[in-house]
RNA sequence: GGCGCAUUCGUCUAGUGGUCUAGGACGUAGCCCUCUCAAGGCUAAAACAGGGGUUCGAGUCCCCUAUGUGCUACCA
């Protein structure tokens, strides 16, 4: 091995369902690892005991596989870096909190969180700068002792000097610097004994040996003080890329008032993984100035992490919306024949029986419908008056009642001539043949007769092509609707 | 309040000092196709946040202002 081994992680914390962003960080790190033939993994950070939700595991980790991200090492598969899971690792945490204590680089503190508390508030009332005033810092060894010994709580806070200047590139905003002297003594372990944030990532990430950092851009303020850890610990730190933020529409911060914005909800409502995949690349990132759509297989080879741009970006659901109805439109047949059923299927049990019966139907029905929809679950709406009877709204039954058209005269005719159509030949071709006939003979346009026969045999003043869906939903389910909506109008 | 980051059509973006009378995509409007609706094709309207510099020349570099946003927690 003379290459060292690129590593890049994914580390979502349980709080809740895997949403837009994250799937965009989670799929960045995914994409940058398979393009330069890296490892990534999949690391909890679950040191959160009042957020932590144990479900949401097993919802982030479903969103993401739906997704196509596989992981090399994470809790389910294992790994040469584990435990996956940082509640799995606090003895590691504790080992190099004490390694700082012992150094001098870090201290114990003995305030109280509500004295602490009180003197931000007091501090911020005044509009003056608040950073913790280093108290516990000139304890002397006896009294550390005597604490200890009395059982008083205590937890541990960075020794951050003063007076340095932090800095590093990241590959989106470039060199960033900041003085130390700007970043507080800040809580490395709580008092419970769990490690906070920005010390248990920078131990992490080294120990886990990941060679890349690519993640949302709320934590590039945070990178300085994870860089102190670095420094103290003597690890050399990970190649930096911070992703611009994803806004909901109205530009303010994604969050649930914000509709559905979990990959689950968006599965739900029947969306394609590709179509998300694809969205969510082109949300801060683009390969040129023309491409739109790229496959999965396209992005590995063209994604880039120069070409990452710095501004936030606003989520646009029409444009998903168009990106999802151009891959129903690319998809094979047969996938698309498999997700409709199953869909059907699970609507409706009885339906198990009769897979073929669907098979066959379908075959017909997705050429003429798949490139009016734009979700799988507008998909499904599309489906129903195939395979299903149909009933009459006010507005189709009142449909006609203003216009001058003699609508009986025209249903009647077009039982009659339809009527007329062999069993074995009531096709697309015969179908319109006659209704082409009826216009004739009635002296009116084809597109009154067909405006007709759509409300009697579809309910709705929009369907799929005519003669296609007559043909589809066959001879006597047709004569039976139109003399039903013959009926429902007298 | 302190410390950062950002700002090109409504939206996502191309753009790295002259090739920009600013390109593409979604959306919008119109036309074509057409049995409706889509899809598809064609066309149109639509942007460099504002102000100062630097330069022969600025969307591109610098400064200020405005706006947005992040961090400033014993959240991540």
């Amino acid at each position: 091995m003379t290459e060292k081994e690129i590593r890049l992680r994914f580390a979502p914390s349980p709080t809740g369902y895997l949403h837009i962003g994250s799937a965009r960080t989670a799929f960045f790190n995914w994409l940058y690892a398979k393009k330069v033939g890296g490892k990534f993994i999949l690391r909890i950070e679950d040191t959160d005991v009042e957020r932590h939700r144990e479900d949401t595991i097993s919802i982030i980790l479903d969103s993401m596989k739906w997704l196509g991200m596989d992981w090399d090492e994470g809790p389910d598969t294992g790994g040469n870096y584990g435990p996956y899971r940082q509640s799995e690792r606090l003895d590691l945490y504790k080992k190099y909190a004490q390694k700082l204590l012992d150094e001098g680089k870090a201290y114990r503190c003995f305030c109280s969180q509500e004295q602490l508390k009180k003197n931000r508030e007091e501090a911020l009332k005044v509009n003056e700068f608040y950073k913790y005033d280093r108290k516990c810092l000139s304890l002397t060894q006896e009294e550390i002792s005597r604490k200890i010994k009395s059982g008083e709580k205590f937890s541990i806070r960075l020794l951050v000097p003063r007076e340095k200047i932090l800095s590093f590139s990241d590959n989106v905003y470039g060199n960033f610097e900041v003085n130390s002297s700007n970043i507080e003594d800040y809580i490395i372990l709580r008092s419970n004994g769990m490690p906070t944030y920005n010390f248990s990532v920078a131990i992490d990430d080294c120990l886990m040996k990941i060679t890349h950092v690519i993640r949302g851009e709320d934590h590039l303020s945070n990178t300085p003080k994870q860089l102190l850890i670095y420094d103290a610990l003597n690890f050399g730190h990970p190649d930096f890329t911070h992703l611009p933020m994803i806004l909901a529409s109205d530009g303010h911060k994604l969050s649930k008032r914000h509709g559905s914005i979990s990959i689950e909800s968006y599965r739900e409502e029947g969306f394609l993984p590709e179509a998300v995949l694809n969205y969510i690349a082109l949300l801060g990132w683009s390969y040129d100035e023309k491409t739109t759509i790229f496959s999965v297989k396209e992005m590995v080879e063209k994604f880039d992490l120069k070409s990452i741009n710095k501004k936030a970006s606003k989520f646009d659901y029409e444009k998903l919306l168009y990106l999802n109805g151009h891959y129903i439109r690319e998809l094979k047949e047969d996938s698309l024949e498999e997700i409709l059923i199953n869909k059907l299927i699970k609507k409706n049990d009885n339906l198990k029986d009769k897979v073929n019966f669907l098979k066959e139907k379908l075959a017909k029905i997705i050429p003429i419908t798949r490139e009016r929809v734009k979700t799988i679950s507008g998909y499904e709406k599309i489906l129903v008056p195939f395979f299903n009877e149909i009933n009459y709204s006010d507005d189709a039954k009142n449909y006609f009642t203003k216009k001058e058209i003699n609508i009986k005269e025209i249903l009647k005719s077009s039982v009659k001539s339809l009527e007329n159509i062999d069993n074995n030949s009531f096709n697309t071709e015969n179908i319109e043949k006659e209704l082409r006939g009826i216009a004739a003979k009635l002296q009116l346009n084809l597109k009154i007769i067909a405006e007709v026969l759509r409300i009697a045999i579809w309910g709705e003043p929009v369907s799929p092509p005519l003669f296609e869906t007559i043909e589809i939903i066959g001879k006597k389910a047709t004569l039976y609707r139109l003399k039903n909506y013959l009926k429902s109008i007298a």
